[in-house]
DNA sequence: AGCCAGGGTCTAA
DNA sequence: TTAGACCATGGC
């Protein structure tokens, strides 16, 4: 079976450099809500006009209903303007500063996020790795397909991340940039069937009528 | 025209 | 503990 450190040089010849979700850990907090169960472009298309106020101040401000308005092209208005809601209270109980969460053990943050209506564990590891640099492997529904086409009989998250966590260093930075590249590959292959021809890396996919994977 | 999508919550068995 | 309904909209 593949190892996760050759699966990562793979997946990098195929889409170049990863860039990182964003450097600004609010714009990470909303989009992170905004993009569940959404396509990426909509959320692009709704925050480019948006640029420089994507803050706490400006969404934070926003009154009952406005929100709800801004978000609809990505969905689910009501419960994303809700956890958005919510997240922005959290982050500012601690003054909107990252650093003030510096001291605050990962599992522990971990566990205020998860405690957010709305945030569940896909939304929360997100968050901590990109917004909060912490080294937590996001295993999303692209990461979990992508592995099953590789052959890779991984029963569960657990497992995958052990997959992952085997033979890399634990580094918020690689499993960002790892994610990123996972996020590329998901969306530019088919995502129904099993069988997609211009998969470049098709070499390490295990097709059904295949004996082998590699 | 209808089906599905990078998620999360709640309910029922 | 797990399966399925539900939330809303855009893209194909």
């Amino acid at each position: 079976m593949i190892t996760a450190d050759t699966l990562y040089r793979r997946l990098h010849a195929a889409y170049g450099t990863p860039r990182w979700w964003s450097e600004d850990p609010y714009t990470v907090m909303v989009q992170a809500v905004l993009v569940q169960h959404t396509a990426w472009s909509s959320v692009e298309k709704l925050c480019r006009p948006l640029a420089d106020r994507l803050t706490p101040d400006y969404i934070g401000g926003l009154p009952p209903g406005e929100l709800e308005a801004l978000i609809a092209p990505c969905g689910f208005q009501k419960a994303k303007a809700r956890t958005i809601r919510g997240l922005t209270a959290w982050f500012g109980g601690y003054g909107f500063d990252p650093r003030r969460l510096r001291q605050i053990p990962t599992g522990r943050l971990r566990d205020e996020l998860l405690s957010i209506r709305g945030v569940g564990a896909e939304t929360a590891d997100v968050i901590l790795v990109y917004a909060f640099y912490r080294p937590r492997f996001i295993v999303d529904a692209y990461t979990r397909r992508l592995l099953e086409r590789l052959g890779c009989g991984l029963p569960d998250d657990e497992a995958i991340r052990r997959f992952f966590g085997a033979g890399l260093p634990e580094d918020a930075g690689l499993y960002g940039r790892y994610h990123w590249l996972i996020l590329e590959h998901g969306g530019a292959v088919c995502k129904k069937t099993p069988l997609c021809g211009s998969c470049p890396l098709r070499r390490l996919c295990r097709y059904p009528d295949e004996k082998e994977g590699l």
